[in-house]
DNA sequence: AGCACGCCGACT
DNA sequence: GTCGGCGTGCTC
């Protein structure tokens, strides 16, 4: 009897289940490697996960595979494992998990080889080189040897040729990317003339570097670390000394207190291990200065992997990752996934930031993915931010996390006075009260600058009709458009829906339309009246929406060609103004009457990132918060006792009320172009999944509701917000709810998805 | 998600 | 007569 051999294999495609073929080959399959298989009418490429001598599925369906992509895996065991949890975790089918922790070009079932590259280098030209192991003849010998004599008459007063060419002869590598080791092209040229060295272009594959040229042997320290202050140098030497160890840090340092510092200290102390480094950044996080500090501290092949990077770019840091050849890996929430020969330690800074958790398709949090992914490895995880997350704060009073503080600001910078002023009654220009006007013209007097904090972009977030009240709407997302006078248009903000601006009112054919609120580019137009002849930036999507326009304004910021700096959330991350003395927010009351459970932590969050922006040691900055209501609870914590005591008022609320992080929540949203389809759909399966046996009581589940965006791009949204105190048990249920869902035929009427662990609700 | 099959309206 | 609309069902 001929023994058969199956392979289960991963798909992509949106089925829960995978899939079992026969393997017709006489060798072994490779867990973890690509397969081209046969999938319904298509051709397809798979991911081996198993492989057996049996298979449940009956004979008559079982195809063959097709043919094999790799001679090793692309996923190693600790991998396939971590992306198996995450897709039982967050209810995603497994082959979409591991597709997209894939490079695009291996997702498409291009060969995993690291690719040659052309690289010019230069070496001595054969008869001048020293490095032939063959026997010498003797009078190849005495003429070599003359050579050497008319090399050294010759080069005498060429002190730099010379060098390069005793470089050439005693080094390991007969030849050199010359540009790399900083020789002038006068030099090469002039040793080129003379017929002693050449320059050819050669064939290298990445990782055929000579081994004692691997960076794990020559990497010895880093260049120009600064001297840490005591806080920081007891949070390296903590975490150094348990680097071999699982365990998540938070590093909890206020703006200015060297976060960056600590980490810089950290890596050295882990590349010096031999070991990689990977190096989670918010989605704008990115900034030039990031990357050429992180150039100049460590003489290591570093990867930067930023959203415009180019396939062949991101497949080639994927392989160079995996190979060991790359030290560092800097990058956004995908990178998570990259695979590393011997990693050492993950670094998440601004852990807070929204911009890890993934919106659409697989929904999962990078930071939460990056904790799962330390533990079996056993290296430390370190987040750090000025403001944590709940969840994260959470996690250190319990003991999940470490809490290391970092209190003291470099230089003995102070932190800013923050004052709050009244909006009552104040009459207002264009958003901006007298005392305000009047302290901005008091900085801008003594030669500093000014950062206005508007989050609303546009001339005016509505268009209103004086005579009858009517609101220009958006009718697919049924919210007012926003007025954007510069190109006479109204935008509306939530899909990419725009109008000419109209002339009359669509209700009562008044001409008397009016700008209802105030944004960026209103602000902006009247501050060149208060302000005339002082230069102004406007910082926001409109003004900045190409590649390295946001670095140019920066940069002529810097230089202190602008004196007033308008912005929107853009602002609020990564960049400092050291000439701003003044920062104000001038309009944050709708974050403080939000339906968001979450606002209120968010809304700190943005202060105190905002806040930060300012000052250094020799120009203390100074706050101002404008407010219709001064005596909010949050804003008279968050004044009195920073983030840090808000944070804890906000936990304290989240206990009692048993919002996260003390239940855990899922969210299940549906939309239809149908009114109420969306709706309907989510009552059937809350009620069938009541009348389920295996149905916990203990499961809170809320709604349909209309989600916060009711009506979006023409589609209704509703959602059911699923709540369980224990984590294990909601994901029972979430088990449960998956089977429900996934033998329901929805067709194409009606979208659905499924948020574990949402931040939007 | 693709991709087919299948059953009803306006066209060279 | 048929081209093609998108509803429904399947993929080892």
């Amino acid at each position: 009897m001929i023994e058969q051999r199956f392979v289960n294999v991963a798909i992509q495609t949106p089925l829960y289940n995978t899939f079992d073929y026969l393997w017709p080959f006489n060798e072994d399959p490779i867990i973890g490697g690509r397969v081209v298989i046969p999938f319904g009418r298509q051709t397809k490429v798979g991911i081996i996960l198993s492989h057996s001598d049996k298979t449940d599925i009956p004979t008559t369906k079982i195809k063959a595979i097709k043919s094999i992509i790799d001679s090793s895996p692309v996923f190693d065991k600790d991998m396939l494992k971590m992306l198996f949890f995450a897709s039982q975790y967050y209810q995603h089918p497994k082959g979409e998990v591991l597709f997209h922790a894939l490079p695009l070009l291996l997702r498409e079932g291009k060969p995993n080889e690291l690719k040659k590259e052309t690289v010019k280098i230069c070496r001595l030209i054969e008869s001048y080189s020293s490095n032939h192991s063959f026997a010498i003849e003797a009078e190849q010998l005495e003429t070599r040897i003359a050579d050497a004599d008319l090399l050294n008459r010759e080069l005498k007063r060429a002190p730099k040729q010379k060098n390069l060419y005793e470089l050439l002869k005693n080094s390991s590598f007969p030849s050199i990317e010359l540009k790399e080791l900083g020789h002038s092209t006068a030099t090469i040229n002039a040793l080129k003339a003379k017929g002693i060295i050449e320059e050819v272009a050669i064939e290298v594959a990445p990782s055929e570097y000579p081994a004692d040229a691997h960076w794990t042997k020559t990497y010895s320290g880093a260049n120009n670390a600064l001297t840490l202050n005591k806080e920081q140098a007891t949070a390296v030497g903590v975490i150094a000394t348990l680097k071999e160890n699982f365990n998540t840090w938070l590093i909890e340092g206020i703006t200015g207190s060297g976060k960056t510092e600590v980490y810089l200290h950290l890596i050295d102390t882990v590349l010096k291990a031999g070991k990689q480094v990977l190096v989670l950044i918010p989605e704008i996080g990115l900034t030039p200065q990031t990357i050429s500090r992180f150039n100049a501290r460590f003489s290591v092949p570093i990867a930067m992997l930023h959203s415009k990077l180019n396939d062949n770019a991101r497949l080639k840091a994927w392989q160079q990752a995996k190979s060991g050849d790359i030290a560092i890996v800097i990058g956004t929430r995908s990178s998570v996934f990259t695979p590393f020969k011997n990693l050492g330690l993950i670094i998440i800074d601004e852990e807070h930031d929204s911009s890890y958790k993934q919106q659409e398709g697989f929904r999962y949090h990078a930071r939460d993915i990056a904790i799962t992914r330390a533990k079996p490895l056993n290296i430390p995880v370190i987040l750090g931010t000025a403001t944590p997350s709940l969840e994260t704060l959470h996690n250190t009073k319990i003991g999940k996390f470490k809490l290391l503080s970092l209190t003291k600001r470099a230089g003995n910078a102070s932190l800013p006075k923050q004052h709050l002023i009244d909006l009552k009654n104040q009459p207002l220009e264009a958003g901006l009260s007298h005392p305000l006007i009047q302290v901005m013209r008091t900085h801008l007097a003594s030669n500093n600058q000014v950062l206005l904090f508007l989050n609303r972009r546009g001339y005016a977030p509505a268009l209103l009709c004086h005579e009858c009240g009517w609101i220009a709407e958006c009718r697919h997302c049924e919210k007012s458009y926003t007025l954007h006078q510069a190109i006479n248009k109204l935008r509306c903000h939530h899909c990419d829906h725009q109008i000419k601006t109209p002339v009359q009112c669509y209700s009562c054919g008044s001409t008397q339309l009016m700008p209802a609120g105030i944004g960026t580019e209103q602000l902006e137009e009247k501050l060149t009246q208060l302000f005339p002849g002082v230069p102004i930036s406007r910082i926001d999507r409109d003004t900045v929406s190409k590649k390295g326009e946001l670095e140019d304004e920066l940069e002529l910021i810097n230089q202190g060609g602008r004196r007033i700096i308008v912005g929107t959330q853009m602002l609020a991350k990564g960049h400092h103004f050291s000439d701003v003395t003044l920062v104000a927010l001038l309009d944050v009351d709708g974050a403080l009457f939000s339906a968001d459970f979450r606002s209120a932590e968010h809304f700190g969050q943005l202060f105190t990132q905002v806040s930060g922006r300012a000052g250094r040691a020799s120009k203390p900055g100074t706050v101002y918060l404008q407010t219709h209501h001064p005596e909010h609870p949050w804003l008279t914590m968050l004044f009195k006792e920073g983030y840090k005591g808000l944070s804890e008022m906000l936990l304290k609320e989240r206990e009692e009320t048993l919002l996260p992080p003390f239940s855990h929540l899922a969210c299940l949203r549906a939309e239809s172009i149908q009114s109420q389809l969306a709706n309907q759909f989510l009552m059937a399966i809350k009620n069938e999944l009541k009348a389920s046996p295996y149905f916990d009581n203990n499961l809170w589940i809320l709604g349909p509701v209309p989600s916060l965006l009711a009506k979006r791009q023409g589609r209704f949204r509703w959602q059911l917000l699923i709540q369980h105190k224990d984590r294990q048990k909601l994901h029972q249920q979430l088990n449960l709810l998956n089977a429900i869902l996934s033998h329901q035929t929805t067709g194409n009427k009606l979208r659905w998805s499924l948020d574990i662990d949402p931040l939007d609700n």
